[in-house]
DNA sequence: CGATAGGTTGACGGTTCTCAAGGGAGGTGG
DNA sequence: CCACCTCCCTTGAGAACCGTCAACCTATCG
């Protein structure tokens, strides 16, 4: 991308946060007017059924995207919320289209992001156990903070086990039970929401078919 | 869509067929190129996992795109394979990307295509009872035959129970039976492949949580 | 007519959910 | 500083749903 086009990028930016735990960043049914990309902290993204219960869409670390599911609509199909202290770049959808006609590049990137998110949608979607579901849920947090400059094998959860069941599509008493046991195999050292990958090679091995490795 | 867009549109589309059942669009590891829009027939799209069990991303069927999860990526992600005859649309997709930059109205609809894609992934990807995924893959493949001009209470399956059992995440077995216990219960009427919904509304409701109504 | 693939049905077992009760950390107010 | 409260998490017992295994059935096709 070239000087001028990411000066026009950044004059769309907006800059939001922060925000602080239980902050809600859009709801559903609030209008569609931007995505946002998160700078700092997590956002969870979820909705609530007609039965009451509530289902995580995904969880979102600095450098990835929310509201790409809205772009088809007039508003957002879910809710996000922060779950520690977030910081956001807002990028009005109208705008940014715009300039992705005028910087193929962007566009590129935006056709990217939606792809990568269908296929993410589709891993986690596979009739795993509990243990392979959690062992990906860890391995795939673990490579996005490593990612992102964090440590690979130790790192604090931002969101309930509650949060994390309705994610993985679990109980909170299983994700508790799997974890316990995941410790007493040696996999791993749970404190609370900190949390150290003993034995990552293990965890890898149960991951590998859910993210297809 | 201006007319000279709609031009350049049509010198870029393949036209592809007729594929018979069995015959794949494309397959897993294959350099991708092109996105493709069914015109008739149905498409199966499915990955194996390394346990060998199968599982189907999605059907596609008359006016719907494949191949949007496969462009974060050098080669498809998944296997594409025809039910029965099918004929496709093939676009070359960094030709139709480029077009994309000059036809603002083609760029959004591809936006609004993948969008919508994620948000569907995610909608099966709940923790629903076998009767309720059930309900709402009949219901889906109902609506979208409506919206095509079929009829919507009485149509074809064109796919296998264990293709059926392998999108919803069930045994072939559960299908089996969750069919003869609708079509006991007056919701359904089932001959071999042939469909008729006996009482929508029950199913509807049935599917409700499932869809977002 | 036999072979094969796809579908159905029954019996059984396991993984996970539900229900219920019991900790433990952190915050608040006395 | 400590009692208390609340939220989150853990642990246990029992049940339910669905998967597995096995047998059988029924079209279709060579």
């Amino acid at each position: 991308m070239d000087k001028a086009s990411l000066k026009d990028l950044h004059m769309l930016v907006e800059h939001v946060g922060p925000l602080h735990a239980g902050d809600h960043v859009f709801r559903e049914g609030d209008p569609f007017e931007a995505i946002a990309a998160v700078r700092a902290g997590t956002v969870k993204t979820y909705i609530v059924d007609r039965e009451g219960r509530e289902h995580v869409l995904g969880f979102h670390l600095p450098g990835e995207v929310i509201g790409l599911n809205a772009i088809d609509g007039e508003t957002y199909p879910c809710n996000a919320v922060a779950l520690d202290t977030v910081m956001l770049c807002r990028f009005s959808f109208p705008r940014i289209s715009v300039l992705a006609t005028r910087v193929p590049g962007l566009q590129q990137h935006l056709f990217r992001l939606m792809s990568r998110d269908i296929g993410n949608a589709a891993l986690l979607a596979g009739d795993w156990s509990a243990d392979q579901r959690m062992a990906s849920f860890l391995i795939g947090l673990s490579r996005r903070l490593a990612a992102r400059g964090f440590s690979a094998d130790r790192f604090q959860l931002t969101m309930a086990r509650t949060d994390i069941a309705n994610y993985l599509r679990l109980a909170p008493e299983t994700v508790s039970r799997v974890l316990k046991r995941f410790q007493d195999d040696g996999l791993l050292k749970v404190d609370r929401r900190e949390l150290e990958l003993a034995a990552r090679d293990k965890l890898e091995a149960l991951a590998a078919p859910v993210l297809r490795l």
